[in-house]
DNA sequence: GCCGGTTGTGCAACTAGTTGCAAAAAGGCT
DNA sequence: AGCCTTTTTGCAACTAGTTGCACAACCGGC
């Protein structure tokens, strides 16, 4: 049940039409819970038809014509609720860790060339927040909202950071193994 | 599409009825990807009718019995087909994250306990991770099977350790935080 | 010998996310 | 004006995962 929040989240940082909504689902928001357009445009439909948003309305609205939309005061509040509500962390699931324990079964053939991809994916996942990092957050900026958002950068700079060690120290590990089979 | 190969995985470490892989989606296997008894018993049923696993015979089949699988030939290649092949890592999502980009919007009300509650799960698991080494990785053994093993279980450590230094951050940062709304 | 809890298996209906395709509008080209 | 391409929106059908329940066997106590 988290789309729907992640859609409030982003219209009240700034209001959007589905496609900018899908840009920004592409970075920002998008780091931390993606989705694709198909996704967005339905859920937009439902947030509008339960109240929680509306089209601003300036022009016609038709198909093809971009539509702007707007969190309405039930959205905030039903993004307040949802905040603040407890929830418990989602069960892990990792093919690539598991492909690992695949590995060790029925041999490792192949599996190293990829993680040798994926080291290189999360280098540049890396290098990517770190730039974000330096644009957004420069060490003077401290207002609340700046030093949530930090933080929740850090996060993604810290799992990337580990996904790049661990990577590393996996293919190390691979290099002492007997040849695969 | 990871499901049916955790299975594989996991039946050809032993074979198993679905209530005792169930148990096992519980820990071991299931740190990586869980899975529900209803997920298992459907994937059992479609990996049987492709002919990947057979039911091993010994007792007579009948509702609320025990029906043991064991993989077969065609499971095991299927199994090395699927871990050789190349994957993309899967986009993240991560309700927390999310939830603390929505605390910078709509206040930060709520989230600190649930955050506290995250880290005392967090440092949980890592306990018991650190128990599973200690019990099933003694520093001597070092087969190819075990090395491989051991290193997905490192993956869980650090990951678990980078959780319980990331969420020590954020609360001291809230610490510092203005009161929330 | 049957009663009630536990074990083991499974169906049905639902929510969430993905993939493939298409149609309306807008803008450029000639 | 007519055509082609790109942009923006969206439907339909599918796969994956969740929730709630049901039903048979087995196991103990009385």
């Amino acid at each position: 049940m988290s789309l729907p929040h992640a859609i409030l989240t982003a219209l009240l940082e700034k209001p959007s039409s589905g496609l900018e909504l899908t840009r920004r689902f592409d970075k920002s928001i998008g780091y931390f819970w993606s989705a694709t357009h198909q996704q967005i445009y339905r859920e937009l439909g439902k947030l509008e038809a339960e109240g929680l948003i509306r089209t601003l309305p300036a022009e016609q609205p038709a198909r093809g014509q971009k539509k702007r939309y707007e969190v309405l005061p039930a959205g905030r509040a039903e993004l307040a609720r949802w905040t603040a509500a407890a929830q418990d962390p989602r069960a892990m699931r990792d093919p690539l860790l598991l492909r690992l324990r695949a590995a060790a079964v029925v041999g490792t053939a192949g599996v190293e060339d990829d993680l040798r991809r994926h080291l290189e994916l999360h280098r540049r996942q890396l290098a990517e927040y770190r730039q974000i990092e330096q644009r957004d957050f420069p060490p003077d900026r401290d207002a609340p909202q700046d030093r949530l958002r930090h933080l929740v950068l850090r996060a993604g700079i810290d799992l990337e950071t580990f996904w790049t060690q661990w990577l590393t120290h996996a293919l190390a590990e691979f290099a002492g193994l007997p040849d695969a089979d």
